[in-house]
DNA sequence: GAGGCGCAGATTGCATGCAAGAAACTGCAG
DNA sequence: CTGCAGTTTCTTGCATGCAATCTGCGCCTC
């Protein structure tokens, strides 16, 4: 992808993860075009790119529609990557992890417990677990050396609600967002434990319930948030179909 | 896509896997457009759709170029595939499956079960079973209900030798391919027994060991074969590295 | 003789134009 | 007033053309 077709494939997803297009909106290349300061053909193609992704779709000779998401689809997705995460550190622990790839990994859990010791209170911080999260779980992906898991992984981590960062949608419930990121952070402490144990079924079984129990929480969340807070501009948050 | 985009799409990608491009070979536009004998720009679009597939690299400004397989990447996409189905099974076995779909699936070891009985022998026959064998496995997926696992499952298929499908390259080695079916068979046979009792575990179980031996089935017929029987128009045996 | 520079050919990236197909409108008949 | 057919308008799908970029080669310099 060139340069200027990359901006606008970015530019349209994030307008449509912001809620620019109503999900089913019949989507026109003339009128994204516009919006995006762009030729015809480069709506076009960021039109294609996002069809790939799973965020448009297409009908021969009709164009493309937003696509909305169930909450079951949103769920489902976090699980498949639960599974897909579960069995790259089974991989991963199975093989045995170098002291420095460990510690690497390791250091992510010092910035969580640095930034649970101040409470995680305001966006910043927020951000900063968001990052930490992300992180991690991106690691242990790359350590587990397996290009199809990763490649699985990013394909699913583009749908909206659904990657690692997506937590930033659960710690918005402040009254319950404390005990699930110190939850959170356990699983990550007992993961990497297994890890360095080379307890790869264990090691997976606690990735996989880590994921049960984030889709069970976005799934939560969703539910109570989309239609009060939706409009503060979580992303992706206008394409949940409450039903 | 487009009818005309499609078909385009669908040649180039046959070209490929046939071997027709050498693996890290550059594709110009213009000599694809005159092969597939469409316009460079319908060239274009069928490179970029091949591209998303994983059949292609492209790197900004200098087009595309054939990507090259390892043998891990096929056994590893192998895996992962046979993980996902694994968590297909498990949550076909966990939910229960009524009557009617059960035995649909079940009509495929009764095919089976009749190809084994006329000794898999001839070209046709060996169709046949990679046509039953790939049946089962999509009714599988289906069975499950989880658009992301159909997505993921899809997409690692589209990667050479990586599908179901691609057991037609495991049935040549004619010696050991009667011992390789019978024990798939048995497989299958205690995978829809471990279903219908809803043991999702052990459904799972089998599941992951039945395509690790795939993969491992693959990774040995590919040493051995891809040198002297690729050119028999094995599909996508040229695009397989054998370092 | 080796290495850097610049120019010419080749190749990609993007814009515009045109034709085929779908949607919408109008007019008419029932 | 409603349904339907013909026509018009709008939208997409594809081809072609042009500009920007890259590649390879020869030349010059050191």
């Amino acid at each position: 992808m060139s340069l200027q077709l990359e901006a606008a494939t970015g530019a349209l997803r994030q307008a449509i993860l912001d809620g620019a297009f109503a999900p089913d909106e019949r989507l026109r290349e003339m009128a994204v075009a516009e919006t995006l300061r762009v030729s015809r053909t480069l709506a076009r193609l960021a039109m294609s790119a996002l069809e790939k992704e799973g965020l448009l779709l297409r009908e021969p000779n009709r164009g493309s529609r937003v696509k909305a998401f169930s909450l079951k689809e949103i769920a489902d997705a976090i699980e498949v990557r639960g599974e897909l995460e579960a069995m790259a550190v089974r991989l991963v622990a199975e093989r045995g992890l170098q002291a420095p790839g460990l510690s690497r990994l390791q250091s992510f859990l010092a910035e969580a417990e640095q930034l649970l010791g101040q409470g995680v209170a305001g966006a910043e911080a927020r951000q900063a677990w968001v990052a930490m999260n992300q992180g991690l779980h991106d690691s242990l992906i790359e350590a587990a050396d397996n290009r199809a898991i990763a490649v699985a992984v990013r394909q699913i981590s583009l749908l909206p609600l659904a990657s690692a960062s997506a937590i930033i949608f659960d710690l918005f419930d402040a009254a319950g967002s404390a005990d699930q990121l110190r939850r959170s952070h356990d699983d990550h402490c007992r993961l990497l434990d297994a890890v360095a144990a080379r307890q790869g079924s264990r090691a997976a079984a606690i990735m996989r319930e880590h994921a049960f129990r984030s889709a069970e929480n976005r799934r939560k969340n969703l539910a109570n948030v989309s239609n009060l807070a939706a409009a503060e501009g979580l992303p992706g948050a206008r394409l949940v179909r409450l039903d």
